[in-house]
DNA sequence: GTCTATACGCAGATAGAC
DNA sequence: GTCTATCTGCGTATAGAC
């Protein structure tokens, strides 16, 4: 039992990217988050030392983990195709499980301090830099024909990234549609060669 | 001359953009914006009503500027391909042009007042209406060949406003390379249908 | 680990002269 | 239209008991 028990910290951070989600950062107060969590302010900082360190917690939940747990699986066995195919998935599905964090991330990362933006911003170029290898790894083996693979690895990101900002659950659109629809518009056609004259 | 001098009040806008780009909306103060344009913090006060005032002239500057300046292009002569990629083209260097400006809006959204933020949304939904509606008559057309325009549409508009988070414009990349790389991949190759068998 | 009580600084906003 | 001076409230953070 080294790792276990993340009941308090980890149920504020959830509960403060809920606020933060719905009234933004700058408007929700410690007060407003302890409330949510059924403490009092005050005792928000046995946890955390700062509100600002709160945020950085829900950034990192988003930026770091898919680093760690999506990114695998471009090592995995498998043509470029495949791994791309994979990735595109559970990105997707990670973008799902933790939506209000990424909007959280995406809205308020301004106000995160230099140094632990620089740290954020970190995390998002290596997990870029991997998606363009994949997209050059396609191109090596003639799987993938497009004319720049830094151009199209930022349009793939871009593309993967704006689902947590539309997608809403409740209506007629399940995930797995958008998964097999973005597989489909990712890997099939705009990283496929076009199919010369 | 009913519509001229735009000075003092653009001015503060833009100075505005500028700093909470740098800064963020929150860290920045009326003091700052006031010292970006040269005078004092009080005197703001006589061209906006509040500090959410300016972060929404902002906003308006990036929402309802292209929904009046490259939407029209959508309704020129012209198949749904020339159409589509006249508004790819007009569309990333509109955000060029106002990097900043779409920089805050994009992250500092947030902090409008419920009132502002709809209107804001509501212009952002148009645009993205119009857009699903040239790939539905590319798609009537046979010009076009994806699974579901909605799908479409969310990618598109995705992948062109995704530019302004990662162009800088000391790069080895110019304006123009991105708009011919993605008109390539918006029009010929995600949109494009697959070559049957 | 959570509480009550409180310090305190800062940023948005106002009043009124020039 | 811009200034100086000032108010005011709110929100983060601390002190210290339980």
């Amino acid at each position: 039992m080294t790792a276990v028990s993340r009941t308090r910290r980890d149920e504020i951070v959830a509960a403060a990217a809920r606020t933060f989600a719905r009234d933004g950062y700058t408007a929700v107060g410690m007060r407003d988050v302890a409330e949510a969590v059924g403490i009092r302010g005050a005792s928000l900082y046995h946890h955390f030392a700062s509100k600002e360190e709160i945020l950085y917690a829900v950034c990192l939940s988003v930026t770091q983990e898919p680093n760690e747990q999506t990114l695998p699986l471009l090592d995995a066995p498998g043509t470029p195709t495949q791994r791309m195919a994979a990735l595109v998935r559970a990105h997707l599905e990670h973008l799902h499980r933790r939506q209000v964090e990424h909007l959280v991330a995406l809205h308020e990362m301004a106000s995160l301090t230099p140094e632990h933006r620089a740290v954020v911003d970190e995390h998002r170029r290596f997990y870029q830099r991997r998606v363009r290898d994949v997209v050059a790894a396609g191109m090596a083996t003639g799987e993938f024909g497009v004319p720049d693979a830094r151009l199209a690895a930022f349009a793939i990101c871009d593309v993967l990234n704006g689902f947590s900002n539309w997608f809403h659950d409740d209506r007629d659109l399940a995930v797995e549609d958008v998964v097999v629809g973005y597989v489909d518009l990712v890997v099939d056609r705009l990283l496929r060669p076009r199919t010369v004259t």
